[in-house]
DNA sequence: TATATAATGTAATAACATTACACTATTTTA
DNA sequence: TAAAATAGTGTAATGTTATTACATTATATA
């Protein structure tokens, strides 16, 4: 599992907005996980999400979504979070595809161009099973 | 090349939108095309360009690099827009990569999860070359 | 020409994200 | 252990990106 504390100091605070993320299955925006924190803090502000969520990506502990504005909590096996992770355009539904020949291959193809890829999982957008029924 | 009316109305706001489109190198904002396109058309809103953007996207003309909040004019050669595009973080430079070997084996690994990739190029975000030197 | 449809104008607002500065807690070190 | 430094959080305001709703104008079709 995931969760233990790598040296940095992960607070009560950025410890709850993790563990909001944990409960769902699908990325979740930031305003949304400002309503749920709110329960536990009353005083949270964006602001609070905000900071709490940069920290945890920089830990790796969660992904950011650009494809739908939100984060998910990151739920990856491996030490190194690179993989696909496939997004359904139409439920927002998302899959992770740890798939690391797929992902070499991807860097080796920017390597070429002087280009090196970060560690953050390459978006696929597209439609899922259940949407294509 | 590009351009050419394929069937739909890409009528002198569409076609004034996408060449300031062209203009650019790089992807560009809704916000700072807006600015631009207010010299050609003062009455200019931020729909304005959100409506002459969707057209466009859904025309396959333009992108959509969601890592950016960007658009960007596309330059691809071929018919299908696949393929992958590099994103520098950090100065925010774009190279597209027309390999349809990559996006083929991505579309299978999706396929497999009965998942079916869209048109979009997929965005890799990492650090271009000068920026790393 | 009358009607329908597509496109654009206009205003407001929603959704997402950051900046700036004050205050508190924790750690460091003299 | 007190002083100073650093890290974390509170609070308010604002910046950026995107959409909704409805009115008006232009274009196509009967």
């Amino acid at each position: 599992m995931i969760c233990e504390d790598q040296g940095a100091a992960l607070t009560p605070l950025r410890r709850e907005v993790f563990e909001l993320l944990l409960r769902h299955d699908r990325p979740v925006g930031a305003y949304e996980l400002l309503d749920e924190l709110k329960s536990l803090r009353p005083k949270a502000a964006p602001v609070t999400v905000y900071r709490a969520l940069d920290f945890l990506l920089e830990l790796g502990l969660v992904h950011k979504v650009n494809a739908l504005n939100a984060f998910s909590a990151c739920r990856g096996q491996e030490a190194d979070h690179r993989g696909l992770v496939l997004i359904c355009r139409s439920c927002k539904a998302t899959v992770e595809l740890e798939d690391h020949k797929i992902d070499n291959t991807i860097r080796r193809s920017a390597a070429e161009l002087g280009f090196e890829a970060g560690d953050e999982p390459v978006e696929v957008v597209g439609t899922c099973a259940s949407c294509r029924a």
